[in-house]
This record gives C-alpha cells, sequence and structure tokens, in this order.
RNA sequence: GGCGGUAUCGUCUAGGGGACUAGGACACAGCCCUCUCAAGGCUGGAACACGGGUUCGAAUCCCGUUACCGCUACCA
C-alpha cells in the first residue's frame, strides 16, 4: 500500500454539466482542507469529456462557485478533454504489456447480446473468449482498418484497498468484466481518462463521492498495470434530500449559487458543509475556516449520506452573521442593500459608522444578509407604511394613541440632545406620571416610526432614524390618526 | 439478479467493550431576560434497525436478516 506523502496532492474533478451543486462544492472543500491542513496541493480538473452535456457556461459557473466559496486551486485548471492524446497512449501502453486486448465485436453485437439477455431477465456479461481471435487474423483486420475496442484484461485474484473512510474494502476480480477502456471511435472511458490524469497530475489522494466505490477496483488494476504508485483513496458519503433520495432539483435550492443569491455567507455556507459528513470530534459547530483546517482530519468523516437541512444551514449563517467583523460582513451587506434600492455603495460608505452601527443593530436579527436589507428598510425611506395588524394591535383607541403619541414627541423633541439615555429617562417620566407601563409609550411609538411591532430596541431606532425624521414620522402619525378619527 | 457500501433522537452528530440513566447541535415546546423581535440562558420530549453470537460485561467486536444507497455501459 502506498504511504502518506508529506506533501499530498488533491483535485476536485467535476462534470461541466450544470452549476456547482453542494454536493460536489462539499467534496471539493473536504480536498481543500486536507491540502491546506498539510500543505499540500489542491488542483481542479474539469470532466468534459461528454460533449454532449458539457458546457463553457457550466464551466465558468463551478469556477464561479468555488471563486464564492473562496476554495482556490494551485495550479492552472486541467482540462480532461485537452488529453485525449495522453489517454489514448496510456491505453496503447496497455495494449504494449498485454494487459488489454483489442476487441472487434461489433458495438451493435454486443448490444443485441446484452438486450437478449436483459429480456430473459439474465445479466450480460462479456465473454473474454468472444474477442478471441488468431494473430493472423487480427493482423487481418487491422490491415482493413476495422474498428475495435480496447479492453481491459482483468487478472485473478481480488482487488482490495484500504480506504481512509471506509478502511479495508475488497473485491474479488471475478466480479469485474473485461470493461473497455477505449472505445471503437478512439475515445477513453472515463474511468481510464481519470486514472491517466490521477497520474498525469500526480495525485496522491483522491477524495471523492462514495458512488465511486464501485470504479475503484478497475481504476486500482489500471494503475498497476500502468505501472503507477496507486494513491490512497477516501470516499465521502453523499448528500440526500429531505426524503432519503439523493439531493436534486426536486428538493429546492441545490447550487451552490442559489444560496450565494440568497444572502448565504460562504464562510456560514463551508462550515455547513463541512459539518455534514464530517465531526472535529467534540461539541464545536460554528468555526472559522482556519479553525476548520486545524481541526479536519480524515478520521472525523463519516461513512453515511447525510440529509441537507436547509434550517441548520439557516442557523449556521445566523451564526457567522453575528459573529464576523462588520468589516468582513460589509461587502456582503451592501450588494444586498443596493439590490433593495435602499442605498448606493457610495451613499453607505458616506455614513460609514451610522451605517456600521446598523448593521450591528440588525445582524442579530437576520439570518441572511437580504434579511437584513429587509429589516433595514424603514430606516432608509422616507415615509412609513403602517402594516395594519400593527395599527390593529397598538393603535386601537385612536384617539388615545393620538394623544400619547403627541405627548411622546413634544417629550422628544425637547431633549437639548438626541441622546439614547436622555430619551429613556423622558419617556419612562411620562409613563410614570399617566401611570401607565412603558410598554404602552413604546410600542404605539414603535408603529409610528417602523409601521411595524417589530424592531431593534425603541431608542435604537429613535437613535438610526434620527432626530428629524422620527418627529415628522410622530408628526405623520398624529395626523394620520387624527384624520382617521374624523372620519 | 450479482457485487459493493451504510445503519445512534425527525435532522446533523459524539461514542471506537465497563465512565451510557447514551452527550452536544438544529428543529419543536415551556420558562427566564425584556419596550417588541431576535440573540442569549434554563428546562422538556425525542435514538443505539432486528435477530443471533463472542464476553463477567456490547451502541461499540463477529455472523445473519431487513431497509436504504451506489455500481453493474464502447455514460460520467
Amino acid at each position: 500500500m502506498t504511504s502518506a506523502s508529506p506533501r499530498p496532492r488533491v483535485r476536485f474533478a467535476p462534470s461541466p454539466t450544470g452549476f456547482l451543486h453542494v454536493g460536489g462544492a462539499r467534496t471539493a472543500l473536504f480536498n481543500w482542507l486536507y491540502a491546506r491542513k498539510f500543505g499540500g496541493d489542491f488542483l481542479l480538473r474539469i470532466e468534459d469529456t461528454d460533449r454532449q452535456r458539457s458546457t463553457d457556461e457550466s464551466t465558468r459557473a463551478i469556477f464561479q462557485g468555488l471563486e464564492w466559496l473562496g476554495l482556490t486551486w494551485d495550479e492552472e485548471v486541467v482540462h480532461q478533454g485537452a488529453n485525449l492524446a495522453q489517454h489514448q497512449r496510456d491505453a496503447q501502453q496497455l495494449l504494449d504489456v498485454g494487459a488489454a486486448y483489442r476487441d472487434f465485436t461489433p458495438l451493435a453485437e454486443i448490444e443485441r447480446l446484452r438486450n437478449d439477455a436483459e429480456s430473459r431477465g439474465l445479466a450480460f456479461r462479456f465473454d473474454r473468449r468472444m474477442a478471441l481471435i488468431s494473430a493472423t487474423e487480427e493482423a487481418d483486420k487491422l490491415a482493413h482498418g476495422e474498428p475495435y475496442a480496447i479492453r481491459f484484461k482483468v487478472p485473478e485474484g481480488s482487488t482490495e484497498w484500504n480506504d481512509l473512510v471506509h478502511e479495508r474494502i475488497v473485491f474479488p476480480n471475478a466480479d469485474i468484466e473485461d470493461f473497455v477502456v477505449l472505445r471503437s471511435d478512439g475515445t477513453p472511458v472515463y474511468n481510464m481518462a481519470v486514472v491517466s490524469d490521477d497520474i498525469a497530475m500526480r495525485i496522491t489522494t483522491v477524495m471523492r463521492g462514495d458512488d465511486h466505490i464501485s470504479n475503484t477496483p478497475k481504476q486500482i488494476l489500471l494503475y498497476r498495470a500502468l505501472g503507477a504508485e496507486v494513491p490512497q483513496f477516501a470516499h465521502v458519503p453523499m448528500i440526500h434530500g429531505p426524503d432519503g433520495k439523493k439531493l436534486s432539483k426536486r428538493h429546492g435550492a441545490t447550487a451552490v449559487g442559489d444560496y450565494q443569491y440568497q444572502g448565504l455567507l460562504p464562510g456560514a455556507m463551508l462550515n455547513f458543509l463541512a459539518l455534514l459528513g464530517w465531526s472535529p470530534g467534540d461539541d464545536t459547530e460554528v468555526m472559522t475556516m482556519d479553525e476548520l483546517i486545524a481541526k479536519f482530519d480524515v478520521h472525523g468523516l463519516q461513512k453515511k449520506a447525510g440529509i441537507f437541512d436547509t434550517k441548520k444551514l439557516e442557523w449556521m449563517n445566523g451564526q457567522h452573521l453575528a459573529k464576523i467583523s462588520l468589516e468582513e460582513l460589509e461587502p456582503f451587506v451592501t450588494p444586498a442593500f443596493e439590490r433593495a434600492g435602499l442605498a448606493t455603495a457610495a451613499e453607505l460608505h458616506a455614513r460609514h459608522d451610522w451605517y456600521f452601527g446598523l448593521l450591528e443593530l440588525l445582524r442579530v436579527r437576520a439570518r441572511t444578509t437580504d434579511e437584513i436589507a429587509t429589516l433595514a428598510a424603514h430606516f432608509f425611506r422616507d415615509s412609513v407604511e403602517y402594516d395594519p395588524e400593527a395599527m390593529g394591535k397598538q393603535w386601537r383607541d385612536v384617539a388615545a394613541t393620538a394623544d400619547i403619541l403627541q405627548a411622546t414627541r413634544d417629550r422628544l423633541a425637547s431633549l437639548p440632545l438626541w441622546d439614547a439615555h436622555a430619551m429613556e429617562d423622558a419617556l419612562r417620566k411620562l409613563a410614570e406620571e399617566r401611570e401607565i407601563s412603558g410598554g404602552k409609550i413604546f410600542q404605539p411609538l414603535r408603529v409610528a416610526l417602523t409601521g411595524l411591532t417589530v424592531s431593534p430596541g425603541i431608542f435604537d431606532v429613535l437613535l438610526y432614524v434620527g432626530r428629524e425624521r422620527s418627529l415628522g414620522r410622530l408628526d405623520a402619525a398624529v395626523a394620520y390618526l387624527s384624520q382617521d378619527a374624523g372620519a
């Protein structure tokens, strides 16, 4: 078995047939963490040999997704499609060393036999003898340019490896048929291309989804036949939807980009993904990237598929939202403010202290950056829209409310300084004089200032809405109520 | 069908023979805090798939069963 190299080289090898999937992102993350942890290299290979399904748009989406997550790769991206000649050379080498043979059986014939067997409920298995022909016959077919596939000659015995997450896995070779490595049109089959590329890229540890476990014995056989060192393998579990089936579009958002668009923080996404299928062994959950790197260990990898729980993702995002520095947070929130049409980045920067103070107020109450923008709306708008439910609840007695709001306005207006403590003292005193609870003043006031029954602390709202606008909103509320009473 | 993988609260997980009356987190419920909402704190319900072994002793080791997932292509 191979020994762990001091400088591991790992890779993430997605097919560009769609957006970056959360499952792929997690596989990339584990590889990335492993590389960072041991000072190795994290490489990216785009497996674009399937011309039908591969698109440049998907390739760009994968780059974009990885960049957003901060999962940067160390060397130039490898495009598998560009390595055709190398794949063919390796397939030819298999032929040269006698590890593979030419199969002139027409593809149509194989398909016919397979369909036959299947219609009778039997499993079709390619029989090596079908391809057995004499040397002169083969020379003749070659001379006539007859097409042939190259098949790997699976040896006797069994193939086993020590998986980093599953420990020992053994496959009897008798269960593996002589698989094609190079099609009759000269293109390599998946397992051939992967092994050829991983050898060329000098990959030391192959960490991928456990749906590849069954491919692994074939690949190990290929490494050996090619005289290459067999890398270590780590098969990480899949991600399933809430119904236990493989995560797919019908489960909702599965593309990393969807979450970026919803206002998730990449750090939260990564933290959540890391914990789905991996555990540091203790109870720590909310971690920075540096902590993840420090704590990452393949022994903490789970064998069982995990279910994607968006509730916990949201919670995780809320934790990160509240914990990272405002400087780190700002670049993610400002675009949300711009999208919501609240202010431009320039306007926000011009009011830096006010803006950051506002963020501090709102971030603990939100679970996404978009939600912060939503909560911030009434701090920007000129007028307030009264929520009918809020009015129904806090402004029931119209005349009394107008009266208390007027009194509130007068007290606040008479304050020499627009200061939270002074405001609280004044309003609590007003409540005392009227023999009512503070809430009886604060709640109607909240509706007047925000139109809603929920908001940050009322004195913070007063402070951040500002003196002029606060008093203006109170005037507007009193006018609105008086008009209502008159009607 | 064959082969392979997996199996602890609804979900993510800790656990690697005795510290398990099975711990933490999300979600849920209640309480506290409190001007509302969050956040935070406390409390509660909630799991070792089943059956056999091995052992003085098993969630932990072995075997079987069941369920789920994957592979079984000249797809990736």
